[in-house]
DNA sequence: AAATATATTTCATATTATGAAACATATTTT
DNA sequence: AAAATATGTTTCATAATATGAAATATATTT
């Protein structure tokens, strides 16, 4: 297992390369490993392997044992692995889950994250009633905009609301919108308290919204899903809430696939 | 967000700095970028930056959507952070199922792992029974000793078997120990069968071994966890049956916990 | 059609990575 | 306990290699 072989690329860079070669050389079977053996697996020279590896430990790519001189992957390739994972596993995860719930409401069901603090749709299912909803898969909106935004919202850090308010102000897109930041704060507090979020007219006149949080492995919400369908000035409670119902389990149900423990 | 902080280590290595620099400017909120973003957020040259970028997308570090030209996390961080993620989850994941296990049969309980094609003892609970087994954590022995290495062994990939026997051939540490590489092979496919090893005096004289599998999220076979006591000549069926019935639970457990799902 | 933003490529230059060698510290063997 | 061997650390002179300005190409917006 001498260097690799040689990259056809023109944009090579030396030093880079090398460093790759040692993260390369640790896998599962080979979790640990001293300088000196990742020289041997890696050709390179001691001086050379020794500089890369403080490097990579100083950024917590790699990291040592203090007593036993072993180096390991560090965390933050953890982390780096965990944002690939994440968005590999999202659309992945969702997509039967959102046929399912296409089927049984006929509604529009839509998917969105957020990026680059804007809502980002990232998967959809037409509803087979005459509405069509005109969002299309990596359009993007503000963060606070219709039933999604609202639940990703609900769950940012506190301050990431005021900071991304002042970068993108509360917008009327119809008559029914929110428009006060005090306003939106209390419901977004509600939707924190009932877990899913419905939304008359809000965003598109004549359209209902009805979005729950999709939660990780580490507990975070990381996209919302929801349904989108024609206003109805006489339904129930009883109807949303049953519809609420379809949508927080199926939310539940793609959060239980991400790795998301509700204990 | 300009050049990261200059790191003290007297070992500094530029271009890798810079390359980490970039892969540090991804986050799950901002999942997607173009060149031009990358050099407004790291404060690097525009060629220095396409260099470095060109040489991680190589690598599977980053990955360039043709269409967009937008460059996002790959998947050999996804690989790495794996790796990393078993290792952490593997010890912290198995601590309370395997006192657990102590307590519920009294045995001595050993975690164990493969490592550059030995078996290292991960974790252990002492017995309460006056019979001490000499297994310490981070001791080594050959992959195929005990219970555990047998479980381990059972599911290599096929050639591996053959390979590590090549290299660390098998041995007699009793009278019972297994030293015919048929007679492996065939007890190695039982234990696939069963889902779990029994072994009677075959590594230590006296002492009866039960172990299972822990898998992960990926199905992958990582750790095999057993219990080890006083061998007793007029143990029934049923009392082993019973036993191995508990490992394999605890070990079920554990890989439920490391993200594996049965279906 | 013009203006602007973004991506790609070239190449001369000196900055920066490099590795031999010497030294220090463990670990193993005799 | 001494010698031998393996492993880790540091220095520094050298040239190999990363660098970035500038020119060109391509895409996007006005």
């Amino acid at each position: 297992m001498k260097s690799s072989p040689p990259t056809k690329s023109r944009y090579r860079v030396q030093s880079l390369e090398r460093a790759l070669d040692i993260l390369d050389v640790f896998s599962f079977q080979n979790r640990e490993m001293n300088l000196s053996e990742v020289v041997r697996k890696t050709g390179l020279n001691k001086t050379t392997a020794k500089r890369l590896i403080a490097n990579l430990a100083d950024r917590g790519f790699l990291q040592q044992d203090p007593v036993t001189k072993q180096y390991k992957l560090g965390m933050r390739l953890f982390e780096l692995g965990g944002i690939v994972f994440s968005s590999l596993s999202l659309r992945q995860s969702a997509a039967y889950p959102m046929t399912r719930l296409q089927n049984e409401t006929g509604a529009t069901v839509l998917l969105g994250t957020r990026m680059d603090d804007e809502l980002v749709y990232v998967d959809k299912r037409e509803g087979k009633g005459p509405i069509r909803i005109s969002s299309d898969i990596g359009w993007r909106r503000p963060l606070h905009f219709g039933m999604l935004g609202m639940v990703l919202m609900a769950h940012l850090d506190s301050g990431e609301v005021g900071r991304i308010l002042k970068k993108d102000p509360l917008q009327a897109h119809t008559p029914f919108s929110i428009t006060d930041e005090h306003a939106l704060s209390l419901r977004l507090e509600e939707i924190r308290k009932q877990g899913y979020a419905v939304e008359h007219q809000e965003a598109v006149e004549g359209v209902t919204g009805i979005a729950a949080p999709v939660r990780n492995y580490s507990r975070k919400v990381v996209a919302a899903l929801g349904i989108a369908m024609a206003f109805r000035q006489n339904e129930t409670k009883t109807e949303t809430d049953h519809l609420a119902h379809l949508v927080t389990k199926i939310c539940d149900d793609i959060s239980f696939d991400l790795g998301y423990l509700k204990i």
